[in-house]
DNA sequence: TCTGCGTATCGAGATATAACGATATTACTA
DNA sequence: TAGTAATATCGTTATATCTCGATACGCAGA
């Protein structure tokens, strides 16, 4: 893996790892949903949710697109939802097993 | 996914979402290596190797043992290794265009 | 103890990210 | 065209991260 492989894919982790966002890739693994939908779901406010969504959309991760007035977000990248299910894996680990 | 669990997970992929961070999960993929040597797979300075190997042990990713002089480290978080490799898998979609 | 090698830490400056309230934009409807 | 709901963006402040040179620490051999 080279320089510039690597600095592209921590791009696309740096876009996961945040709270945040990565209650936005579990939010919308059952399909897309709204911004508002999406905020409510994750208990942020609308400015906030907003930005994340935007951040993950310029990294790949999502796709959006507008019906009327609402707009709505669905995952792009599935490697998104492995990624997380690694994590999720991780914590049970740890929370369980060891210590 | 709670707030908590939220920020424990993000915590992680955070420890590892950086260029020089995923290479040390590469180059340690085979098994441990010195701080030496794993500043010389990955291109870079002693000092900013050994900041980044120490980040990477507080998150849990990395263990750390001594012998004499050196300092050996290795993979103590397995799911770092499946995080690369989801990584890697949407680079290589990424790169040849498939879908 | 002194020396040299390998590793860790410090402090500073530059850059990036987070969070927030306020405001702008867009689209629908009366 | 005025009003309203949904979403996006702006401007600021606070905080975190990156990088680097310098230097301190730990260990082994002479």
């Amino acid at each position: 893996m080279d320089k510039k492989l690597a600095s592209h894919a921590a791009e696309v982790l740096k876009a996961l790892a945040h709270p945040i966002r990565l209650q936005v890739v579990e939010a919308l693994e059952g399909g897309e949903r709204s911004v508002g939908e999406i905020a409510e779901a994750v208990g942020e406010k609308q400015a906030i949710t907003s930005q994340q969504l935007n951040i993950m959309k310029d990294k790949g991760i999502l796709k959006s697109r507008r019906e009327g007035a609402r707009v709505f977000y669905w995952i792009e990248n599935e490697n998104a939802i492995r990624v997380l299910g690694c994590v999720h894996n991780h914590c049970r680990k740890k929370g369980k097993g060891r210590r």
